[in-house]
DNA sequence: CGCGGTGTTGAGACCTGTCAAGACGTGTGG
DNA sequence: CCACACGTCTTGACAGGTCTCAACACCGCG
């Protein structure tokens, strides 16, 4: 059930059976969450964190006009709101895109491990600096890339983190989000967002149509989003 | 001297004495940085993690085409790199942009902080999660609000933080950046940035001048920012 | 006094947003 | 089985925000 977890914090670092088991302990309960709910809801205090286990969810900011920015999306394993444990509330809405299945880890339980496991605490600790370097790289496709080559890079993006998960098969994934939410990545409009796919299409480097996505040439993608995977840390190093 | 650095950490969480003489002795050396050399490199593995003491530092992403994209800047008392610690290398490099005074904390001191001390622990990793909430509000300033909004939502924030630092005197604090610089930080051109640097001045809402920013009316600026400071948690909670 | 970095201003081009209409597709109910 | 409704996708014309290029002003410093 958190295999895709595992494999994420096994790309990174060694996880020993002991650490795996703690981790499967820490576990209190499962549910299900129907698309369009919130995860976990904006200024609340928390005294759990969500781990996705199946399913796609966005953390988003609405802004007063209605706008709204996506900042990071999640996929089966992310620990969507892990920061949650020391940050105590979330300055974001955690939204499901499509339904889930989640897993919750109470604070305690975190706690708990903070106190026994200090590898297992970098490795968590590790996890929530990963999530800021993606953050890092949203913000240098919203402020500097051009409209085309942010959408190119988040597609670059999703492949690597769905193929650690094992979700991606001949450069072809599963991808949810309307143009309306994928525009809300990009801090774009939907009518941009279309324009720009239709772009991406043209030029021969994707195809999207019943949301799923196939990189027809991922060198060209890569290319036209000026992509670099550094940012994703996917070497394996003690932590 | 790590004064500012301690203000900040206990503007959000209790440090014991004991805590506090853990991180003094954490420090293995301080170094003076001129302005506009790289505090931290990016790419290379690095063992130790870097305090600031005195000064401005930017983390600055360049891309390809030579544009750049400042993901956030730093102030006295910032650990400007305490990510590298678990990422063990740095995915953007970290730049002073005036002259610094830092502390150098070696990450084998910090791994046996997290073996020792696992309160501190998770106050140390609290900051790195600060850090990604700061990240995901410039995204929303650089993906949803206007060149304006953006750059008064920068200011509402710096005055903040400076302002738990002792830096700030009736909403006035030294501003050190060019405004090449600031455009880089909103992911604008330095000569859109200054244009609308001139529509806050003609609002009557900021002066800056000699690189000191004035503002002359918060209230308003917030207005213009949208701005709502929760995502810099201001409260004071057991982390 | 001259120089380089920085700040300011203007004109025009370009990218992206706005508004609006229509197409498509899927599920529902008659 | 068809008609319809709704969400989503697509397209066009135009507006507006931001960028580009260029020139000039300002200022601290050697």
């Amino acid at each position: 059930m958190i295999e895709a977890h595992l494999a994420k914090l096994r790309k990174r670092d060694d996880i020993s059976a002991e650490e795996e088991d703690a981790i499967r302990g820490a576990i209190s309960d499962t549910r299900r969450v129907g698309a369009d709910q919130i995860l976990c809801p904006r200024g609340k205090d928390l005294d759990f964190s969500t781990l996705l286990i199946d399913g796609w969810a966005a953390r988003v900011r609405d802004l007063p006009n209605g706008q709204r920015q996506i900042t990071e999306l999640h996929v089966a394993g992310d620990f969507v709101d892990l920061h949650s444990f020391t940050l105590k509330r979330l300055d974001h809405e955690v939204a499901a895109l499509t339904p889930c299945k989640v897993a919750i880890v109470p604070h305690e339980r975190l706690r708990a491990i903070t106190e026994q496991f200090p590898h297992l605490t970098r490795v968590y600790w590790f996890a929530t600096n990963l999530d800021a370097a993606i953050h890092r790289e949203w913000a240098v496709s919203l402020g500097r890339r051009s409209a085309k080559a942010a959408m190119a890079a988040l597609f670059c993006e999703l492949r690597i983190r769905l193929d650690i998960i094992g979700r991606v098969r001949d450069d072809s994934f599963d991808f949810p989000l309307t143009q309306e939410r994928l525009a809300d990545c990009l801090g774009m409009t939907p009518v941009h967002a279309n324009r720009m796919l239709q772009d991406l299409r043209g030029a021969g480097l994707i195809a999207l149509y019943s949301r799923k996505l196939q990189i027809l040439n991922l060198k060209g993608l890569e290319e036209v989003a000026g992509f670099d995977p550094a940012y994703l840390y996917l070497e394996r190093k003690a932590r």
